[in-house]
RNA sequence: GCCCGGGUGGUGGAAUUUGGUCAGACACGGUCGCCUUAAGAGCGACUGCCUUCGUGGCGUGAGGGUUCGAGUCCCUCCCCGGGUACCA
């Protein structure tokens, strides 16, 4: 055969156009099909489709790509689908700048993002494929919101939510960032709107105690766990008789510390409590309460969070009885207490808590030590005592629960509070209902109507989907343009035939991606979002890989989702991501997050023109730890481009000398150079299989195959069968990396197909040599190096130690002490 | 403040499993050589710092400690990145 130059540009197409006539990985929900094999669920997060992919996408699929190309060849079946979450305001925002409808930008991004996965090589199962603003998709989206709806987990109410002005649409907490919009960076502000939410906040526990039995980062576990953020104590109510001695009102308060309320010297009400303005009516108080209430209501959600804020509050001349001990406290209204958590009210400690310290210095209100280390019965408050925190604190100035341990006085108190009737133990939660519904047109319809005669009702199944109707002008005007679309709008009520209207709003487009990896499991079936059959034995999603920014948002939605759905019975997983893998961003070369702005962004396009897809992948995974960030470096990819042009080479050498194709099978009795080499081969299957199970560490994968390649050019001159064996050994390893080069090297040595090989294995005779170097210490100094035989007994390490001239010429006579010898390694002898 | 990560050459990083030699694999960059009319590509050698070149000294953010032995374990601290925050 004569030499060929290694040009990606021609190897590259033949194999990828051969994977899609034959639907190489395609993959069956025939269980006849499986024959035993185990299934593996490999998933990249499914892409948004804008323009054209970038290199984060090319750095997620080729790390899934390799971990599904490695699993098939350790015989799993393996589902790898691809889709794309089509929904979203990049689109609608476009298209109210061109006027171009959003479903055209969409569907022109889709076929872009198609062709550059299939111009990537990655192995997907294109017959699952799927785009959520497809009404096929979509049609059980609604069908899903149906069900949640009939279970009371979708409702409707009207709320305080945050909006947008830019984006004329609300938001869920989760996108609100520091008071602003995480899209578009305008400040938020609150809006009473009657919206639609789901029921999450039924979930907290689960959602936090299921954590513990996932393999995911801790860091993406703490953040959920931060999210949620349960927090344990009790409430505790605290009567007011100052307006109206014949009809006392009581205020519930949630603390942490009930261990801390003889303590409590004030009680403090947040500016929105629909209470403050009633408690000063007519009172003296009043005016300067009602101008207080309006200035924090006016306030920046930023100016307002700011912790360093002095304290503000205003006095209501009214007192509440503290239920421990009959004293009536004064209450106040300020801005640090927030209408949002607990109850919109607080008892005030300034003895044990921060904030209420800084309030009570502020307003000149008495601070009464609670808690104390042991022995000391009059701490110095002036200091922040609250700050310290001793094992040994006991109870003072607590009536009769002086004297007792913090954590048994903390039980009993509750305890009494329970049996008067004052407060009971009692857990809140950071996370709030999640609310889905967009005041936006390029979304998923909600499936309900409102009739005059009937209210709310539900669309009927046999009705769904209910499509997107077309509409001219984009532009939310505060209400979602679908209002505009009068003929899709009106309708007749399913329930009693009469006049209807339909909702507006659509649901947020992370309710689109809350169940994706459901479908892809039996995509194609028009009677169900899935057979509960097939679903099962594809779920949970054993590795799912995506970039750390969807820590809380999308990953905490589709827990949701899935143990909803679990509890109707639908699908046995109670988690859909079993492991998570979150990979790190690529940085431009200047180490900054790229941006056109900057000028620093990399288009794998032009990478993949002028390398290949092979080594732009490579390289996208050589270039460190896939879940730490790196900077993208032009050498670097100019040096792993060498590197498969060397094992090409490689491979044309051997070629050039005998072009028969026949399995590359291990010399059986290899010798010198070529024992070097089958060693080294051997040694890079161990080293390549354990790097990519387990620990994801491609990049070492990687170098390892470097290494194996280098030494077949250190050894050119060794047996060919011996060199054939190596070169074709490291085509095999590197096909999770560089399928294409891997599958031309390898059919022109062996005339097979890699992918329809097992991967290898290591013959573990020839992972160890017959001797080792022994490393010879003296007090932890190397002193000397000798070969002996690998497995030798402690005993004979230890002689042949003792007797190598360098230990000997470092004992100086002096008295050994001990000796220590670790076997295959080294013998360390001690001498004083 | 609280919760996660992390700090190793000029650079990205390696040293996996239970602490075990020689820290720095692999790659980038650099220096030199071969090849070439030349350039490029390719091939080969060298490349932590200091050095009075000695079988020399110093080196994994800083300081302590445990150990025969520490990048790896423990304590104290500093710095960087991320998340979160008047959440009671």
């Amino acid at each position: 055969m004569t030499e060929r130059r290694y040009d990606p540009t021609l190897i590259e197409p033949k194999w990828q156009h051969l994977w899609e006539r034959e639907g190489t990985w395609e993959v069956s929900n025939d269980p006849e099909d499986a024959e035993g094999e185990e299934k593996a669920y490999v998933l990249e997060m499914l892409p948004y489709p804008s323009g054209e992919p970038h290199v984060g996408h090319l750095k997620n699929y080729a790390l899934g790509d390799a971990i599904a190309h490695f699993h098939r060849r350790t015989g799993q079946r393996v589902l790898h689908p691809m889709g794309y979450d089509a929904f979203g305001l990049p689109a609608e925002n476009n298209a109210i700048k061109t006027g171009v409808h959003p479903r055209e930008a969409t569907d022109k991004s889709i076929a872009s993002y198609r062709h550059w996965f299939h111009r990537w090589g990655i192995s997907i199962d294109w017959s699952r494929e799927l785009a959520s603003h497809q009404p096929s998709y979509y049609r059980w989206t609604q069908w899903i919101f149906l069900q949640l709806l009939e279970r009371g987990l979708a409702y409707r109410k009207e709320a305080a939510v945050k909006w947008c002005p830019h984006d004329q649409t609300v938001l869920a907490n989760e996108q609100v960032i520091d008071g602003r919009c995480e899209r578009c960076g305008h400040l938020v502000e609150l809006r009473q709107l009657e919206q639609w939410f789901f029921r999450i906040t039924d979930y907290a526990d689960r959602l936090l105690d299921d954590l513990d039995r996932i393999d995911w980062p801790t860091r993406v576990k703490a953040m959920q766990r931060n999210w949620i953020g349960r927090s344990e104590g009790a409430e505790v109510t605290f009567r007011c008789e100052d307006v109206d001695p014949a009809h006392p009102i009581d205020y519930a308060v949630f603390t942490t510390r009930p261990d801390t309320l003889f303590g409590a010297t004030f009680f403090v009400m947040a500016p929105e409590h629909p209470d403050v303005l009633k408690l000063v009516a007519g009172t003296e108080q009043e005016q300067a309460v009602q101008d207080y209430v309006n200035h924090a209501l006016t306030e920046s959600a930023e100016t307002r969070g700011d912790v360093d804020k002095p304290k503000t509050g205003a006095a209501l001349g009214r007192t509440v009885i503290n239920p421990v001990n009959g004293e009536p406290i004064p209450m106040y209204v300020a801005d640090y207490v927030l209408m949002e958590y607990g109850t919109g009210a607080v008892m005030g400690v300034p003895a044990h808590d921060q904030r209420d310290y800084d309030f009570a210095t502020a307003f000149h209100l008495p601070i009464r030590p609670v808690v104390a280390p042991a022995g000391e019965d009059d701490p110095d408050v002036s200091d922040q005592a609250f700050t310290a925190h001793t094992d040994d604190e006991r109870l003072i100035n607590s009536g009769e629960f002086t004297g007792m341990d913090a954590q048994a006085g903390r039980d009993a108190i509750v305890t009494w509070l329970d049996r008067e009737g004052a407060g009971h133990a009692s857990v809140n939660y950071r996370l709030r209902d999640w609310l889905i519904s967009r005041q936006r047109y390029w979304g998923c319809p909600i499936p309900v109507v409102y009739c005059e005669k009937d209210g709310m009702v539900p669309v009927p199944i046999q009705d769904l989907p209910v499509e997107l109707p077309e509409v001219e002008d984009y532009q939310p005007r505060g209400r979602s343009p679908l209002g505009a679309a009068e003929d899709w709008v009106n309708t007749s009520c399913p329930r009693c035939g009469g006049p209807a209207r339909r909702e507006t709003d659509t649901m947020d487009t992370f309710v689109d991606s809350s169940w994706y990896f459901l479908r892809y499991c039996d995509a194609r079936n028009d009677e169900a979002p899935w057979d509960r059959r097939v679903l099962d034995s594809w779920m949970p999603v054993d590795t799912y890989i995506g970039g750390i920014e969807h820590a809380i948002l999308h990953l905490l939605y589709a827990r949701f989702f899935v143990k909803a759905l679990h509890d109707m019975d639908l699908l046995e997983a109670e988690e859909p991501f079993k492991q998570l893998f979150t990979q790190g961003m690529i940085l431009g070369a200047d180490g900054n997050k790229m941006s056109s702005s900057k000028g620093n962004v990399v288009a794998p396009s032009q990478i993949v023109e002028r390398f290949g897809a092979d080594a732009a992948r490579c390289y996208v995974l050589f270039i460190g730890p896939p879940e730490q960030d790196a900077a993208w470096s032009d050498s670097g990819v100019e040096g792993v481009h060498r590197f498969l042009n060397r094992l090409w080479r490689a491979a044309d050498e051997l070629l050039a000398a005998d072009d028969r194709p026949r399995p590359a099978i291990q010399p059986s009795d290899p010798e010198g150079d070529g024992l070097t080499l089958v060693r080294k081969a051997n040694w890079a299957i161990e080293k390549v299989t354990g790097d990519i199970r387990g620990r994801f560490a491609f990049n070492t994968a990687i170098s390892a195959v470097m290494e194996l390649v280098n030494e077949v050019y250190r050894h050119r001159d060794a047996d060919p069968e011996a060199r054939r064996f190596a070169v074709a050994t490291a085509a095999s390893l590197v096909f999770p990396f560089a399928p294409h080069l891997s599958c031309e090297v390898f059919e022109r040595l062996t005339g097979e197909r890699v992918w329809e090989q097992p991967w290898p294995d290591a013959d573990p005779d020839m992972l160890t040599a017959e001797t080792f170097e022994l490393v010879c210490q003296v007090n932890g100094k190397v002193r000397d190096r000798v070969t002996a035989p690998t497995g030798a007994p402690r005993e004979e390490l230890e002689r042949l130690a003792m007797a190598s001239r360098g230990v000997q010429g470092h004992l100086n006579g002096d008295q050994v002490v001990k000796v220590i010898v670790v076997p295959n390694k080294l013998v360390n002898v001690v001498v004083r």
